[in-house]
DNA sequence: GTAGGGTTAG
């Protein structure tokens, strides 16, 4: 470090070899320094020295030189508000920022994008509008690096629409501009325009990061869309999956969400694994009905020196629930506060009531949701709800579902199924007043549809739908399988009725459900012993599921139906979700 | 001196 040997102070050159603690000294040592007659009042030493703090993590420090300036400039405001961020106080941060424009300061490229950073990361729309309304009057609005802090400050806050305003007029965009934007619709569950933006940056001739290839992984896993997954896969080299776990997590994510767990085996070849990969391979081994083995990898991971977390456990719950081990989940869920000293958080919980309720111990899973020390959610409920289908309680179902409708008032499908109880224990009252409480909420009803890539394209299916070209080969082909598995004993499922959403679908529309449809469509499209992959907007109903369960082992193929919920695989007349969903 | 990413219970 070079000794100042005037009153003109020269600021220590730093590579990113120093350790903070060096430069902490150096902070210290330097400070010391300057502690000579006249120089402390130089507004230039002390802006160096409070950036100097700053830099060291030194906030204590910075915030006093700061408060020693008579005239902060724009300089020393940002490396006031640095410092607080690089403390993580980032609330804090905001608030020297809010100070600073109060005081009148202008900010150049690099408040701006500092503070919209900070904004960004607590959600405040408000003084980061501000900030971007400033940066835009100060001429700087056409920097990358601070429309892109905008263009993330919007999407942090779900502004979705602003953002692309934003993005859409930047001079230029580069990979981060585009990997702002592309995760930003990842991250907002806008699965589709995600991908949109993903091919189109390559068609501006823009080549993906592994940041944008994440994001399109994510919304492939969304769309239960697996043949673009693997087109964003090869847009990199295979290599960086292996050594990025942040990409080899979204990878294995997609590839077990899409039910084609054979992929997932990246996961042995993965150079770099970090605990969020584990914990997201154990989570699609259950998930796609391996279970067992994901028990094994938890061996694995102790063995190899990754200590399990919170979110490990979820991922082991979870297998436990789709497993259906009570006692195993039972004692996991002892062992995490007891010997792992982990709090169980509400997702735990729902875990725990999940796997009760699958196995029909409602009363149980009923008494832990009492139990709980936290308020339960509209996920826990439809645990127990779930259970309730299963073991045929409609009396719980009706106390369950009126809690869910009190925490998920906008959702058509809880007011369905309550309904369809009321229905059918002939309380008719009830049940209009049901419907008119969804009138009066202005719940609409949500309809159900399919959809299945072929050739390039999303091919779209509903109930009563006949505008496919199609459709007579559809309606043809369903006839015929529904011969065949009238003759292996199938009837249609009506008097499950009671808990399906789309009441209004009686036994000759059953037969047509949008699922069916595009089943049927890709057993006309596609060739032998080639795999099925259909999404639904909705749940599966129960009897689509019997029949899958049906054509699968008919047809020799394996089906695999994401919905709104969870995947199913069909093979020889089995599905992976044990008939649980 | 400045900007973007992964898992997580119905």
């Amino acid at each position: 470090m070079p000794k100042p040997t005037s009153t003109r102070f020269t600021p220590p050159r730093f590579t990113h070899t120093h350790s903070p603690g060096t430069n902490k000294h150096q902070g210290l040592v330097l400070r010391a320094q300057l502690n000579k007659p006249n120089t402390h009042t130089n507004p230039y030493v002390l802006t160096s020295l409070l950036n100097l703090y700053a830099k060291c993590d030194l906030l204590d420090h910075a915030r006093s030189v700061f408060d020693e300036m008579r005239c902060p400039n724009t300089v020393s405001w940002t490396a006031l508000i640095t410092a607080y961020m690089n403390a993580g106080r980032v609330r804090e941060a905001v608030a020297v920022a809010r100070d600073a424009f109060a005081s009148g300061m202008r900010p150049d490229s690099f408040t701006a994008v500092r503070v919209l950073t900070a904004c960004a990361r607590v959600a405040d729309l408000g003084t980061g509008e501000v900030v971007w309304r400033a940066a835009q009057e100060e001429g700087v609005a056409g920097s990358v690096f601070v429309a892109t802090a905008a263009v993330d400050m919007y999407v942090k806050c779900g502004e979705m629409s602003r953002a692309r305003e934003v993005f859409d007029k930047m001079p230029e965009k580069d990979a981060v501009a585009w990997g702002a934007m592309v995760g930003g619709y990842a991250s907002n569950g806008h699965p589709q325009e995600t991908l949109e933006l993903f091919f189109a940056m390559q068609t501006q001739g823009v080549k993906p990061d592994c940041y944008t290839v994440v994001g399109s992984l994510s919304a492939c896993t969304r769309l239960g869309a697996l043949d673009m997954g693997r087109q964003a896969v090869r847009t990199m080299d295979w290599d960086e999956f292996l050594d990025n776990p942040v990409l080899g997590t979204a990878l294995i994510d997609m590839y077990a969400k899409c039910g084609s767990t054979g992929e997932a085996v990246v996961f042995q070849q993965m150079r770099k694994r970090d605990i969020v990969v584990w914990n997201a391979m154990i989570l699609g081994l259950g998930l796609t009905g391996h279970g067992k083995i994901g028990f094994a990898l938890v061996g694995q991971m102790e063995k190899s020196g990754t200590k399990l977390n919170d979110n490990t456990f979820i991922s082991i719950l979870c297998n436990c629930t789709h497993t259906g081990l009570v006692k195993d989940g039972r004692r996991y869920f002892h062992n995490m506060t007891q010997l792992y000293n982990i709090t169980p958080r509400i997702e735990h919980y729902g875990c725990m009531v999940d796997l009760l309720s699958r196995a029909g111990l409602l009363q149980e899973a009923h008494q832990l949701i009492d139990d709980m020390p936290m308020q339960a959610n509209a996920v826990v409920w439809g645990a127990l709800l779930g259970g309730c289908k299963i073991h045929r309680d409609a009396e719980l179902a009706e106390h369950v579902l009126k809690q869910l409708i009190l925490l998920e008032p906008r959702n058509s499908g809880n007011y369905v199924m309550l309904s369809n109880i009321y229905s059918n224990s002939n309380r008719w009252e009830d049940a209009a007043k049901l419907r008119s409480d969804m009138k009066v909420n202005g719940v609409e009803k949500v309809r159900a549809y399919s959809w299945v890539e072929f050739s390039g394209k999303v091919h779209e299916f509903r109930v009563g739908d006949k505008s496919h070209p199609h459709m007579d080969q559809i309606y043809q082909k369903l006839d015929e399988l529904g011969m065949e598995m009238k003759t292996m004993g199938y009837k249609p499922t009506t008097d499950v009725v009671m808990f399906d959403v789309e009441d209004e679908e009686k036994e000759h529309t059953l037969v047509y459900h949008s699922e069916k449809l595009a089943i049927a469509f890709c057993l006309l499209t596609t060739q032998p012993g080639e795999v099925i992959r259909v999404t639904k907007n909705l749940r599966v109903c129960t009897d689509c599921h019997t029949v899958i369960k049906l054509i699968s082992r008919i047809t020799h193929r394996e089906i695999i139906v994401r919905d709104n919920n969870r995947f199913h695989c069909f093979k020889d007349g089995c599905c992976s979700c044990n008939d649980y969903w």
